[in-house]
DNA sequence: AAGACATATTCTTGTCAGGGAATATAGAAC
DNA sequence: GTTCTATATTCCCTGACAAGAATATGTCTT
């Protein structure tokens, strides 16, 4: 979890996992798409793989790597433990009005 | 997003967050159940609040201190659109492999 | 008023993480 | 074999950041 959020909590490798949130890539195409030297993406890919949130196969000299879903899961389990922070009505109204104020995103379907 | 990762990604104020899940607290009771001294929980309340994750309400000398629902509402809202990693059916047996082996290890064959 | 209490801020210092450049490794093609 | 391509690793350097200690700010109590 700790794990996780590190390896989220910068810019590059955020960029790298929502690359490839669209499907597997070579080491090569995401430096490429994201204007980054090859090198800086391989260390950063350590990291996300040392935290388990990627792995990758091998196809001739590339490595293509791909999203492993654990950790993400592991986040939501944890995030779903608030849930009612903003859940619950007794702080609906408080959350309307700060969407209101700062146009903040959608929220689904009611559960629980 | 950034901001929010960034502050959760950090032990003390990670458990800072934790502990105010359950309520608001004024910055002493933190320090002691954490067992942190008070500057660095000071320290960490200023940027859990820069990210938006804290507020807090005014009570004497005292201030109360309380979660801000928000952020992580926006992190469960970006979470949502890695959701289909492992919802959907072609990844659950894989999935599911990898929590019955709880150890970490490589593994084949994601599609798309 | 003075002192006690709660919290914030400053300053310093040591550590660590990320970028850059160069190099190493491994496989493919010739 | 040698060369080309793809990726990983090493080394160095710098900037950021967190802890520690001391101090400042602010509020209550007497």
């Amino acid at each position: 979890m700790m794990a996780t959020l590190r390896a989220l909590a910068e810019p590059s490798r955020f960029q790298i996992v929502e690359l490839l949130r669209d499907g597997p890539r070579p080491v090569g195409d995401m430096a490429q798409r994201l204007r980054l030297r090859q090198p800086q993406v391989s260390k950063h890919l350590r990291v996300l793989g040392d935290a388990g949130l990627v792995e990758f196969r091998v196809d001739a000299q590339r490595r293509i790597y791909a999203l492993r879903p654990a950790p993400l899961q592991e986040l939501e389990v944890w995030l779903e433990r608030y849930r009612s922070l903003w859940e619950d009505n007794f702080q609906r109204l408080d959350t309307l009005l700060e969407e209101l104020k700062t146009g903040e995103k959608k929220r689904r379907g009611l559960r629980r």
